[in-house]
DNA sequence: AAACGACCCTGAAAGC
DNA sequence: TGCTTTCAGGGTCGTT
C-alpha cells in the first residue's frame, strides 16, 4: 500500500496528532518487523515533547527532545488513528498512546516495516546517511540525474529506483514516470541524454505531486478504517503501471509487461525508446 | 564502485 | 471446489 503519497499522508495525520504532544505509552505485540524493535531504546520517546514529524524518503521521523524515531511502512504497512480502542487485530504490532489518550496504531501483515531509534543525528543514522536528494521541490534532479549517471551500465529504471540516486521513486512512479517521458525502462542509465533528463525530472516530480494531491484528497479524513482501504486511489491515473496487454493511452498499442532487475515493468515499445 | 540475486514475510489472486 | 504456485506498492545485504 505505501506509496510516498500515502507516506506524506501518514507523516501529516502523525505530525496533527502527536507534534507537541508526548507519548505516554508504547505497546509492543510483536517485534519481530524488519528490524527487531528494540524498547530499551523507543522507551527515549516516552513522555517527551514532540518537537516536529518529518519525512526523508518513505522514511517517517517522530523528532522529539531527546532524538529521533524512525518508522518504515514496508510494502504492507499502515497506520490508523483511534480515538477509541478497538480489538487488536492480526497483524496490529504496535500501539503508540498520547497523553490525550489517542492511539496510533501500526498494522503491517508482511513486517516489512519498521520502528527504530534513530538517536540525536537522525541524518546520520546507517539507514539515512546515504540516502540521496528528495525528488520534490528540488530544481536540480534532472541535472543531478544526468551527472550520476555517467559511467552507469544498469537500466535507468533501477538507476531512478534506487534511493541512494534519488528516494522516493518505487516500482509504479518508475514505470510512469519513463512512460511520460517516453524513456525506456530498458534503457542503459549512461545513454540517456541530458535533456532527456531534464524532461524525466519533470515527469518524475509532476507524478508524484498529482498522486500526493489525490492521496491527501482521498485520504483526508484518515483514520484505521480508511487506512487500508483503496478509496479513490490513484490507480486510476496509471498508464502503463499493471496495465500489461491493455491499449497505451498514446498510440493504442498493447502496453508490454516484462521482468526487469526483478521487479514487473510496464511500458510502450511504440512510446519509449 | 557497481551490479546482481537472495532474502525478509504474509496473503490475495491466478493457475491447475 | 481445493490445492499449488505466483506475485505484491520496500529495502538491505552478501557476493561477484
Amino acid at each position: 500500500m505505501p506509496e510516498l503519497p500515502e507516506v506524506e499522508v501518514t507523516k501529516r495525520s502523525l505530525k496533527s496528532h502527536l507534534q507537541g504532544r508526548q507519548i505516554e505509552r508504547i505497546n509492543v505485540r510483536e517485534k519481530r518487523l524488519r528490524w527487531p524493535l528494540n524498547l530499551n531504546q523507543l522507551n527515549h520517546l516516552l513522555n517527551q515533547d514532540i518537537l516536529s514529524l518529518s519525512r526523508r524518503g518513505k522514511y517517517i521521523l517522530i523528532n522529539s527532545e531527546r532524538g529521533t524515531a524512525l518508522i518504515h511502512l514496508g510494502m504492507s504497512g499502515s497506520i490508523g488513528i483511534l480515538k477509541n480502542d478497538r480489538p487488536i487485530k492480526k497483524h496490529d504490532h504496535f500501539d503508540l498512546v498520547t497523553d490525550n489518550k489517542v492511539i496510533i496504531r501500526f498494522t503491517d501483515p508482511r513486517r516489512f516495516g519498521s520502528f527504530i531509534w534513530a538517536g540525536k543525528n537522525p541524518e546520520k543514522h546507517k539507514l539515512l546517511k546515504n540516502l540521496g536528494p528528495e525528488p520534490l521541490n528540488n530544481d536540480q534532479l534532472g541535472l543531478h540525474l544526468h551527472n550520476l549517471s555517467k559511467g552507469r551500465k544498469t537500466s535507468v529504471k533501477a538507476f531512478i529506483m534506487n534511493a541512494n540516486i534519488v528516494v522516493g521513486v518505487g516500482n509504479i512512479y518508475a514505470s510512469e514516470s519513463l512512460f511520460i517521458s517516453g524513456i525506456h525502462p530498458k534503457r542503459r542509465a549512461n545513454a540517456v541524454s541530458k535533456n532527456r533528463y531534464l524532461k524525466l525530472a519533470t515527469a518524475i516530480q509532476n507524478t508524484l505531486e498529482k498522486s500526493i494531491n489525490m492521496g491527501g484528497t482521498t485520504l483526508r479524513d484518515f483514520t484505521y478504517s480508511d487506512a487500508g482501504q483503496k478509496v479513490g486511489y490513484f490507480k486510476q491515473e496509471l498508464n502503463v503501471y499493471g496495465r500489461g496487454g491493455s491499449q497505451c493511452s498514446k498510440c493504442e498499442q498493447p502496453i508490454k509487461s516484462v521482468l526487469l532487475s526483478g521487479r514487473s515493468s510496464f511500458y510502450c515499445s511504440n512510446c519509449q525508446h
